[in-house]
DNA sequence: AAAGCACCCTGTACGC
DNA sequence: TGCGTACAGGGTGCTT
């Protein structure tokens, strides 16, 4: 499922396309996409217009419109941006096409529907109360260290939740936590200095590595960058997905949870909870 | 503030 | 081969 660096991955290879190229025609093959906006709204103000910047914030990808607003989109679990040829057809999941000047398409494709698609006259109304930008400057130690300041919420959670930090998903969640050696089931409140430094750290770490791999695709193939191609870091993953699994790093088995409705990967011994935390 | 739940949706994996 | 069912996931919204 698309997670920050997926998103990241497409918006380099879009903006290098789509920058300053003009929307001649839009198709809305699915209305449900959309969100605050009639399929006839949406194609009468986006054709004729151009994107003149592609931004990312969090897990949404942000045109900037040329005359104004912002087109936004969220993946959701299954969304995908593919480049195409002009006129190429729609796909069974095909929810949206733009078609651009310049014989190229813009094809939105989501199996599960949960993606959205919106226009929006300014961008702060979706992503105004996301968390910060983890891999941006101002995510350091002292900044989570506040955050974290007074949480009694689990920690695997709290990382969940893009008010918090804005971009992690499932996957990068319990790999940043196995890179940190901390356990999904921490309560927030209980880490020290040195812990939270560490969880900084690896949350870096992960998307980084994540991005130089243009990003994790699984089994399910629910992720490709703009043409379709797979990333490379699923082979990289150290917990996500591998339950039952040696350890890389000690060999125990891998176990998986469910926290808050969620599946959360972890190693119980890399990963142990204190004594003191097991009776909180 | 935290946590639990239902909901949205469908491809996949499973049991029979 | 095929049917029914459970499950996965991110985000939102509601309730306790």
């Amino acid at each position: 499922m698309p997670e920050l660096t997926e998103v990241e991955t497409l918006r380099r290879d879009l903006a290098a396309k789509l920058v300053g190229q003009r929307v001649r025609e839009v198709h809305v093959l699915w209305p449900g996409s959309l969100r605050w906006c009639s399929p006839q709204d949406f194609a009468r103000y986006l054709e004729g217009q151009s994107a003149d910047v592609l931004s990312r914030r969090g897990k949404y990808l942000i045109f900037g419109l040329q005359g104004g607003g912002a087109l936004i989109f969220h993946l959701g679990m299954s969304g995908r941006l593919l480049l195409g040829a002009q006129g190429e057809e729609p796909g069974k999941h095909t929810r949206l096409i733009l078609e651009f000047d310049g014989q190229r398409q813009l094809r939105f494709d989501d199996p599960r529907k949960f993606g959205r698609v919106c226009l929006v006259r300014d961008a702060e109304k979706v992503v105004g109360k996301l968390g910060p930008e983890p891999l941006g400057n101002e995510f350091s130690a002292e900044v989570l260290c506040s955050l974290l300041e007074g949480r009694s919420r689990r920690l695997k959670p709290l990382l969940l939740n893009q008010q918090f930090i804005a971009g992690l998903g499932n996957i990068y969640a319990d790999e940043a936590l196995f890179e940190a050696g901390l356990n999904p089931c921490m309560r927030a409140c209980d880490l020290d200095k040195g812990e939270i430094a560490r969880l900084c750290a690896a949350i870096k770490e992960v998307l980084e590595r994540a991005l130089h791999n243009r990003g994790t695709t699984l089994s399910d193939r629910s992720y490709g960058d703009a043409y379709g191609r797979e990333g490379r870091n699923q082979e990289q993953l150290r917990v996500y997905g591998r339950a039952g699994q040696p350890c890389p790093r000690c060999g125990t088995a891998i176990q998986r949870i469910t926290l808050e409705g969620r599946g959360a990967h972890f190693c119980p011994r890399c990963q142990r909870l204190k004594k003191e935390e097991k009776r909180g």
